[in-house]
RNA sequence: GCCCCGGUGGCGGAAUUGGUAUACGCGUUCGACUUAAAAUCGAAUGGAGAAAUCCAUAUGAGUUCAAGUCUCAUCCGGGGCACCA
C-alpha cells in the first residue's frame, strides 16, 4: 500500500467533481430537496481565513450528508462584494473597486475549491455584477411603490470617518460598525425602508423558528414591543398640545411635570422671552453631545421651558421641561414624568426640586388611547458612499422624486476618476456629471423632463436581503427569481453563519414577509434553520489579526502537507460548532494521524466483522450530525478506527467508514470508495446488531460502585436473578453482610444499585 | 443596573438528559522497530496511598436509592440590553 499523499488525491477529486459538475442542482419534483447555504462572505483582500472554512465546512458536511441520503441537495455560493473595505482599498492604490473585486473574487473561488466543497459553481452570484444589482433595484422599486421606501429628514447617525450616515444596526456602543470612529448626530434627509411596519409579525413568528435561542432573543430585545398608552396635555397659553407614550397610564395622579427631548419639533412654542436662549442653548448642547458621552454621563440634565401643561386627571398645572434623558426617536419624543414610580423621573425630580407624588392608580384607558411602540426604527438605507448600489430615483426641479422606471434598470455605476467621499453631504456619484442628468417623464407635469439621478447608494444590507432567493435561478433575465423554481426549493433548510443576528437576519426575514404579501413569495419565513456558528481563535486564544502576527492561513495548513481534508475535519473536530474555538496546530496533526490510519487499514483487509461498533457507529455519526455535533461525530468515527485497528477490519467495515468519513474528508473517502469499488450511499444502522449476547451490570452499593457483572442479555429482564448474582460476588458481599434494606435494578442503564 | 448562558484532568472537550464521571484528541511517560532520528505501532496517564480504599465536576447547603446533571445561596467567567418612559 503507496503512502497516504493528501494533495494528491485531493487534486485528482476535484478535478473530477470539476469536470463532471458533479454538484450541478436542478430541480426533481419526485425527490426531497435540501436548500443549504452560509451567509455568503465579503472577498477581502486576504483570501480565506479559518474563519471561512469553518462556516464553509458545516455547510459542506451537511450538504454532503444529506445528498448521501439521497436529498437533491442545493450548495450555491456567491459574493457579498459591495461595501467599504473594496473601496477604500481603491482611493488608496487609485485601482477601481470593480477592478479589486474582480481580483478578489477569483482568488476566493480559487481557494475554495482548494478545500472540495460540494458547490453548485454554476448558480455563483456577486451583489456588484449589473445583472444581479439590477434586481436589487427592482427590489426597492417595489418597495418604494408600496410607500415602504420613503424620504425623511431627521436626525441621523454620521461617521465622520467614512463619511456616510449608518443604520441604528451598524451604531455598536456608539460607535462605526467599520471603522470604529465615534458617530456624531446629523441632521439630514435620507431614504428608508419601513421596517417597522412589519414589527408586530417579525416579533411574533419568531418563537416557532429553528434558529438559536441567543438570535431569537437579541431580534425580540432589538425590536422591543412595549404596550402602553397614548395621552394629550393640553398646554397653557395655547402652545400646541403635547402627546406623550407612557407603559404606565394607570399612574397618571402622579405626574407631576411633563418632559421633551431636546429634538422635539415644537420646542420653540413652548418657550418664551425669558427661558428662549437658556433652552437654546440647551439643545445646541446635548445634540453636540457623542452616543459615547450620553452613556457615559447619566447625570440627568435639563431646562425648564417656560410652559405649563394641564394633567388632565388632577387638573393641575404642571411645568415641562427638556431634557435629554428623553429620546427623540421613541414613543412621541415626550413623557409624563411620574418621579414617585419611575427611577429617572425620581433623580430629575430631586434634582429640580419638583414634587413627588404617591397617588393612586386609576384605570389604564381613563385618560389616554392604548399604543403599542417598538424600539426598532425605520431601516436607514442611504449611504453617501460611491461602492454601492444605486438608488433608482432621479429629482425634478423641484426636487420631488420619481423612480427610474423597470425597463431602465439597471442604474449602472458610473466610471469615476476619485472614488473618494467627501462631506458635501453626496457621495463620489456625484461627480459623474454625464450621468448624473436623466432625461424622464414626469406625472406630474405630463412632459419629459430633465431630472438629476440620486447619488446616494444603498446599504450593503439591502444586496444580501434577497440574495437567497436569486441562488434558486441566478441567471433569470426576467425576473429577480423565478417562481417555479422559488417553489421547489425555498425557504432555505439551512443556513450557517457567525454574525449579523439583528441586521442581516432581520431584514431578510422583513423582506421576505414584504414580498409575500406582494405575492411573489409562497412564504412569510426565509430561513428553516438557523446555525451560528463560533468564532476561531490563535492559539493564544486572541483574535487573530494582521497586525497581531497570529493569523492562520489555512492555504498554508493544506499546502504544508496536510491537505484539505485534514483542515476539514479539524475544523469540524475542533470543539462544539456555536463556542469559540482556538486554534491548536498539535490538534491538525492528531487529525492527520486519524486520517493517515483510515488510508493504511484500506492496505489490510481482514476476515474480522465488527458488528456491533459499526453499526453503533453508524447510529452515532448519523445522529450525531444531525444535531450538528460534528466534534462527537469525529470522535466517534477515531473510536472506530481505534477499534478497527485492534480487531482487524473486514470490507463492510471500511466501507461504512469511508461513508461515514465523507462528509469530512471527501477527497480520502472517495478515494476509499473508488478502491473498495462501492457507491456513497449513507450507510444504516440495525438496532438489533447494536445489543451483544452478554451485557455489563454496574453494582452499586449506596450508590458507589463496587463491582460489574456480565451476565445474558435475556437476564435483563430477571431483576432477582440479577440481585442474587451480585448478592454473590465477592466484593458485593464484603459491604452486604450486615444485611439489605432495598435495592433499585435499573434496566436501561444495566444498574443496579443496592441500599445497606 | 437588568436579562440570558457557562464553570468537568496539564490543555481542547465527552457524558445515553437523574444511573459506571473524565469518551475522543493533544500533551506527558515507558516500550517495540531503527546504527540513530523522524514516522509508525503498543502500553500507561484525575489526585492521594504499598494496598484495601478514600477524595475529586467553582464553593457551601438541600432533594434523591443515586446529582456534573434538579433546588437554594455565594464566588468567578462570557454574551446581550442599557436613560426605550
Amino acid at each position: 500500500m503507496e503512502r497516504y499523499e493528501p494533495l494528491k488525491i485531493e487534486q485528482k477529486w476535484q478535478k473530477i467533481w470539476a469536470d463532471n459538475k458533479t454538484f450541478k442542482a436542478t430541480e426533481k419534483p419526485d425527490t426531497l430537496k435540501m436548500y443549504i447555504a452560509e451567509m455568503f462572505p465579503y472577498p477581502s483582500g486576504a483570501g480565506l481565513h479559518v474563519g471561512h472554512v469553518r462556516n464553509f465546512t458545516i455547510v459542506d458536511v451537511l450538504a454532503r450528508f444529506y445528498a448521501q441520503q439521497g436529498y437533491n441537495v442545493m450548495r450555491p455560493f456567491g459574493y457579498d462584494t459591495f461595501g467599504l473595505p473594496a473601496e477604500n482599498y481603491a482611493i488608496k492604490t487609485g485601482t477601481a473597486p470593480q477592478e479589486v473585486t474582480k481580483i478578489n473574487i477569483n482568488n476566493f473561488r480559487k481557494q475554495a475549491k482548494r478545500l472540495g466543497y460540494a458547490i453548485d459553481w454554476d448558480r455563483e452570484i456577486n451583489t456588484s455584477d449589473p445583472d444581479y444589482y439590477k434586481w436589487t433595484q427592482w427590489c426597492f422599486l417595489q418597495l418604494y411603490k408600496k410607500g415602504l421606501a420613503y424620504q425623511k429628514e431627521s436626525y441621523q447617525w454620521w461617521c465622520p470617518e467614512d463619511q456616510t450616515v449608518l443604520a441604528n444596526e451598524q451604531v455598536e456602543n456608539g460607535k462605526c460598525w467599520r471603522c470604529g470612529h465615534e458617530v456624531e448626530k446629523k441632521k439630514m434627509k435620507q431614504w428608508f425602508f419601513k421596517i417597522t411596519e412589519y414589527a408586530d409579525e417579525l416579533l411574533s413568528e419568531i418563537d416557532a423558528l429553528d434558529w438559536p435561542d441567543k438570535i431569537k432573543t437579541m431580534q425580540k430585545n432589538w425590536i422591543g414591543r412595549s404596550a402602553g398608552a397614548e395621552i394629550d396635555f393640553e398646554i397653557v397659553g395655547g402652545a400646541p398640545k403635547i402627546k406623550v407614550f407612557t407603559t404606565r397610564p394607570d399612574t397618571i395622579l402622579g405626574a407631576t411635570f411633563l418632559v421633551v427631548a431636546p429634538e422635539y419639533p415644537s420646542l420653540d412654542a413652548l418657550t418664551n422671552d425669558d427661558t428662549k436662549e437658556a433652552v437654546k442653548a440647551y439643545k445646541t448642547a446635548a445634540l453636540k453631545k457623542s452616543e459615547i458621552e450620553r452613556q457615559e454621563n447619566k447625570e440627568k440634565t435639563g431646562v425648564f421651558t417656560g410652559s405649563y401643561a394641564i394633567n388632565p386627571a388632577t387638573k393641575e398645572k404642571i411645568p415641562v421641561y427638556v431634557a435629554d434623558y428623553v429620546l427623540a426617536g421613541y414613543g412621541t419624543g415626550a413623557i409624563m414624568a411620574v418621579p414617585a414610580y419611575d427611577d429617572r423621573d425620581r433623580e430629575f425630580a430631586e434634582k429640580f426640586d419638583l414634587p413627588i407624588v404617591e397617588a393612586e392608580f386609576v384605570d389604564r384607558d381613563l385618560y389616554g388611547t392604548p399604543k403599542i411602540t417598538y424600539k426598532m426604527r425605520d431601516w436607514l438605507i442611504s449611504r453617501q458612499r460611491y461602492w454601492g448600489c444605486p438608488i433608482p430615483i432621479a429629482y425634478d426641479k423641484e426636487g420631488n422624486p420619481h423612480p427610474i422606471p423597470e425597463d431602465q434598470l439597471p442604474v449602472l455605476i458610473p466610471e469615476v476618476e476619485d472614488f473618494r467621499p467627501d462631506n458635501s453631504g453626496h457621495s463620489a456619484l456625484a461627480k459623474a456629471k454625464d450621468w448624473l442628468k436623466v432625461e424622464l417623464y414626469n406625472e406630474d407635469t405630463g412632459k419629459v423632463e430633465e431630472m438629476t439621478r440620486e447619488t446616494d447608494t444603498l446599504d450593503g444590507y439591502a444586496c444580501s436581503s434577497w440574495y437567497l432567493w436569486r441562488y434558486a435561478s441566478p441567471h433569470d433575465k426576467k425576473h429577480a427569481w423565478d417562481e417555479k423554481a422559488i417553489k421547489y426549493w425555498e425557504p432555505v433548510d439551512i443556513y450557517v453563519g457567525a454574525d449579523h443576528a439583528v441586521a442581516h437576519l432581520l431584514y431578510v426575514r422583513f423582506w421576505c414577509k414584504f414580498f409575500a404579501d406582494e405575492g411573489y413569495l409562497p412564504f412569510r419565513e426565509p430561513i428553516k434553520k438557523l446555525i451560528y456558528h463560533g468564532y476561531i481563535n490563535a492559539p493564544d486564544g486572541k483574535k487573530m489579526s494582521k497586525s497581531k502576527g497570529n493569523v492562520i492561513d489555512p492555504l498554508d495548513v493544506i499546502n504544508d502537507g496536510y491537505g484539505a481534508d485534514t483542515l476539514r475535519t479539524y475544523e469540524m473536530f475542533i470543539g462544539p460548532v456555536e463556542l469559540d474555538a482556538a486554534w491548536d496546530p498539535r490538534s491538525v496533526g492528531g487529525v492527520y494521524r486519524f486520517l493517515n490510519r483510515c488510508w493504511s487499514l484500506l492496505g489490510n483487509i481482514s476476515k474480522a466483522d465488527n458488528i456491533i461498533i459499526r453499526n453503533k457507529t453508524i447510529k452515532k455519526v448519523t445522529t450525531d450530525i444531525v444535531k450538528c455535533n460534528f466534534n462527537t461525530a469525529v470522535a466517534a468515527l477515531m473510536e472506530y478506527v481505534n477499534e478497527l485497528y485492534k480487531q482487524g477490519a473486514s470490507k463492510e467495515d471500511l466501507i461504512a467508514l469511508a461513508k461515514l468519513l465523507k462528509p469530512f474528508a471527501p477527497h480520502l473517502a472517495s478515494e476509499m470508495l473508488e478502491r473498495l469499488d462501492t457507491d456513497d450511499e449513507w450507510p444504516k444502522w440495525d438496532e438489533k446488531y447494536l445489543t451483544s449476547d452478554t451485557v455489563e451490570v454496574i453494582v452499586q452499593v449506596n450508590g458507589k460502585l463496587r463491582a460489574k457483572l456480565t451476565v445474558k442479555t435475556e437476564d435483563l429482564e430477571d431483576e432477582e436473578k440479577i440481585t442474587s448474582l451480585a448478592l454473590s460476588d465477592e466484593k458485593v458481599a464484603k459491604y452486604t453482610k450486615n444485611g439489605v434494606k432495598k435495592s433499585i435494578f435499573v434496566k436501561k442503564a444495566h444498574l443496579l444499585n443496592i441500599v445497606v
